[in-house]
DNA sequence: GATGAATGAGTATTCATTCAT
DNA sequence: GATGAATGAATACTCATTCAT
């Protein structure tokens, strides 16, 4: 059993690696297991199937990015810090998202579309708290909560999830959502520190330094 | 060629209805020849690739918006229902959408994003043409146009793509609008009478009038 | 060996039960264990293989008819009602006949007809003997016994299994039965009172009472 | 269309002969095509499926067989020559009985089943005619006419499949047959001219050479 | 006696694309 | 312009069987 369940998230990392560097259609049974080295038998001793896989694929991903968001809404930071902090760490890994370029637009729309719905709903949640304890300290300032963080999420999501923004993108943003809580003017400009904008064909435009 | 022409037309908006109602996936060749009543070779002598109609699809697609935003543009409306106006033209015509019932979320997500991808590209100068006519009448105040304007277009989309939201997401929208474009409180409020809470399950929950 | 013998029936009794009511084709080691409660590993520890599994369920499907026929032709009954009784005998056992509808027709051709093969082969010496002793009786009167009796029971199988018979089958195979043993005319008639024929769509045709 | 019909008698024929060779189970759709000598799509162009083309092929073959009982019906024979000419051209054709040695009986029990089921049932109306004719002439005596005619055809094909019976069985067979009819003692006797027992492993015990 | 992880050959079916006529 | 016969690589999934522990 021990060795069992080991195996079978050696599997499910596999699998989770090559769903996202390819994409869950472009990815077959094959590829998986020529990938994991396992006959094909051994793969269906796991799985029941390849969307089966996927759901487990995503179970697992959502609950790593649950857990990093929790730990982040325990830290002792400011507020301000920890919903951005939950934010970005929502944001897939750097360094699985540079598997094999930036790819994860394409084809893996899918699967990224159904981890961002299941994640945005459990988030929420979370979020929600935080930012009602701004508001009791009087550091925010608003009513429908869920709302506006279901819309800040949304915004942070589509805004930054593309590799694709610029500094004015962040100043904006900085205001939108200062704006959407209630905050003072500013209070949020620390978010200009934690992220830069990549050096993507967006920028060959000719920005100047 | 005017018969050609006329005949490709006909396919294309044959292949444009079933994969708006199957999703692109889903349509084979074989369906879109058998609806249209054609030979394989025929719909190859219109068609390069499966892809290359898709590409045209969305090309058509994307002309009709724009088309209807272009005509909002023109009228003579007050600039805030102008640029609602426009968002509204934006979403999939309500035929379309109940195309059996409201599937076009799962299997039509890649060309849904597509489509809404290259919209945007595309409708954000226009918007940012009225935005900047309006801080110019005083009606607005606000810098980085463009960015704002994208920030708009994210959010109507997610939001009210869903069709799965409420009168706060609504109040929030407008609060937001308001703020982004730096418009005088409720200015924007007549957005309520143009926009509908769906009554589906997410209602459920029991709103009370 | 007390204990693993106990172990063996029980699982022979398992896939017998599933052969016949699904089928032996339809039905996968992977079902039977499932079934049975035990590992892979305990199922070949049984059997040698899937195929020898059907060898033996069909073992113990003859060796229980043919103690059922025998203990037919034990009893102390006439003649005709001890062939009668024999070949009764050998139809399944009703309840088995009626697990999950009636079916044993489609999928279960091949376990039945080896069944069959083998039933009759074993069969064919029994009954002769009974209508030997017809005969030295007086009561029957014919020669080429065993392939008499073997007609007997192709016909018997073939139109009683299908439980799709009328009352003019019945009529028939009586009259048949009279004349293959050379017996008195109507002195079979008594089946009549121990095979109803079934009311299924068969009878749909219309017949008056 | 000239040419597609004929690609597919051709592929019917091929599918026809690896069936009852190999038995339907056994006959991959690969082993099809490789015979054939084409590709898996021209396969898949002609039919829908494997068991679709079962399904072809058993009517081809049932359309064969009532062709040429038809044409025994017709031909200006006496009627007992007739019956039992019809129930001899229901049997497979040598040739093809033969194919592979005299396999045919453990895996192609299905197919044989279902074309002899369907074949019955054709063959009951043609034969009841050709009886009652013999009846109107006072050749036969009988009544329940489709009944025994039914048991005719079991018996013949039970009988006779299996290439495995003896003078003695003919025997019987001929008297069973006149008296199923109510026809004159030996008036079938003809009928021992027409079938000989099979040379096959039943009989060779004591074959010498 | 019993387990369950591992195997891998085998199977039917799909589908975008080509091209001679 | 139009046809439809032909292609073949790709795909997910099944299942009887083995064997080290």
């Amino acid at each position: 059993m021990r060795k069992g369940e080991r195996r079978k998230l050696e599997l499910l990392d596999i699998a989770y690696k090559m769903f996202v560097s390819k994409g869950y259609e472009n990815t077959s049974v094959d590829d998986i297991i020529a990938e994991a080295g396992i006959a094909k038998g051994t793969y269906y001793y796991y799985f029941e199937s390849k969307e089966q896989t996927l759901e487990e694929v995503i179970g697992m991903m959502i609950d790593k990015e649950i857990e990093a968001a929790t730990s982040v809404l325990e830290s002792p930071i400011p507020i301000p810090q920890k919903i951005i902090g939950i934010i970005a760490s929502l944001r897939p890994a750097p360094e699985e998202h540079s598997i094999e370029g930036a790819l994860m637009q394409p084809e893996n729309i899918i699967m990224h579309q159904k981890v961002k719905q299941r994640l945005v709903e459990k988030v929420i949640p979370l979020l929600s708290k935080v930012v009602e304890e701004g508001v009791e300290q009087g550091i925010f300032s608003c009513d429908n909560i869920p709302e506006r963080v279901k819309m800040m999420l949304v915004l942070s999501n589509e805004i930054f999830d593309e590799d694709n923004f610029t500094d004015k993108d962040i100043d904006v943003f900085i205001d939108i959502m200062e704006k959407l809580l209630g905050a003072a003017a500013n209070s949020m400009g620390f978010i200009r520190q934690l992220i830069n904008p990549p050096k993507t064909p967006a920028d060959k435009k000719g920005k100047k330094k």
